[in-house]
DNA sequence: AATTTTTTTTAGATTTGTCTAAATTTTATT
DNA sequence: AATAAAATTTAGACAAATCTAAAAAAAATT
């Protein structure tokens, strides 16, 4: 039931990497951790032995229920010292991760069940990724606005904040509407304008404002 | 300047072992860190390149300045979380130990800086040990209430903490007064009395009361 | 001072997690 | 369907941290 932080490495990154239903590969999980596909090999027929990881050698693989388990737990910990760094430490939202990517290891339950306590049972961690709880339940992904994705996420607009008639007329001239898939492709500092695209179409380029009135969720 | 969990584990073992000026040999660091003296000689080869420490092998060794500087980090870590565990978190006063020795190897600098300005700068740990500030000093080891001493511990009476006549009527029979060298040699879980000796007389027990009432330092 | 006992170090093995280079299997292309 | 390319696994090596057993040095005892 415990197990090392190289492990616990292997564990969440085959669980963000495999999504509803994909199976991973040796190539991106090892291009996920920065290692090489022999080790990835070495790691997962560990795995395999202690039964987190369905596995066929040659056809990649996917987290066993005990293996999603044991992710679920480890996320609820990074994000809860997300959590924890930035709204009592005041940490920067950008800072969070990398340390939270340490304090994520320290696996004793009662520090977890008494921080998420002291916490007041937060729902959703900094980047605004939900937590989740001791069971590993946690709510479905909320809306975000679409200028707070990273490059080459995708998103499904469910809500537009301003209902006004000149964003409508922007929304419909870009041929855009709830439920349209919109994937992430840069973004632009020096305004804040995003390229996006728009299904297999030629992608573009929209304004901050118009960014930050799409919601979307992952 | 980073060093793996082993690496702190034994320069905080030899800071505890080392105390003023004695030197540490390899069979008391192999047995307060339940390890065996073969390995702690092969570690101490590494931290000797690393110049972490003065050793000379058969000779026993100490810590370097540079090794002092590191162990005393790796203190203030580990008492900064001790103070956060038990007071943010209301942990008992004897859990927190366990957990601070994981958490206490999370070596962000900017974490352990902005954990004690959150709490508030503290000055003493749970146990009322004294928490190291960033550069390493910290203040001397506070009064402690005698009955707090672990058996074997040696302290001074620095102070009475109720000045009524019953209780000065008591100490001048036990011979007991500021300045006094008390050694704690059991502690009676029963009723909480404690067994003493004052210099090389014969031991004696006084009662939890007395020994609640006795202020010393270590 | 010689001998025994204790302490410490060395030598060689083991486990975990990683690597490179070569072999194998699968997938893509002609 | 045969071949080329890509992905994956195997084989063997290495570093870190540990261990056991044996050797060497220091300390204690006669």
């Amino acid at each position: 039931m415990n197990y090392s932080v190289s492990e616990e490495n292997y564990i969440k990154a085959i669980f963000h990497l495999q999504g509803e239903g994909e199976t991973v590969t040796t190539n991106a999980l090892a291009a996920e951790l920065k290692t090489r596909p022999a080790s990835v090999t070495d790691m997962l027929k560990k795995l395999k032995t202690k039964k987190l990881v369905n596995y066929q050698p040659y056809h990649g693989f996917r987290l066993s229920p005990e293996g999603k388990k044991t992710a679920l737990g480890i996320i609820r910990r990074h994000r809860l010292w997300e959590y924890f760094l930035s709204e009592k430490l005041k940490f920067e939202w950008n800072e969070v991760h990398e340390v939270a990517e340490h304090l994520e290891h320290v696996s004793s339950r009662k520090l977890i069940d008494k921080l998420e306590e002291y916490l007041g049972y937060p729902k959703f961690d900094p980047h605004g990724d939900p937590i989740p709880d001791s069971s590993g339940k946690m709510e479905s992904s909320p809306q975000t606005m679409l200028s707070q994705l990273e490059p080459t996420q995708t998103g499904v607009v469910i809500q537009v904040s301003n209902q006004s008639p000149a964003l409508l007329e922007l929304l419909s001239a870009r041929k855009i509407g709830i439920g349209t898939k919109i994937e992430l492709l840069r973004k632009f500092v020096f305004d804040g304008s995003v390229e996006i695209r728009i299904g297999r179409s030629a992608p573009f380029i929209i304004s901050e404002q118009l960014a930050s009135n799409l919601f979307i969720r992952k």
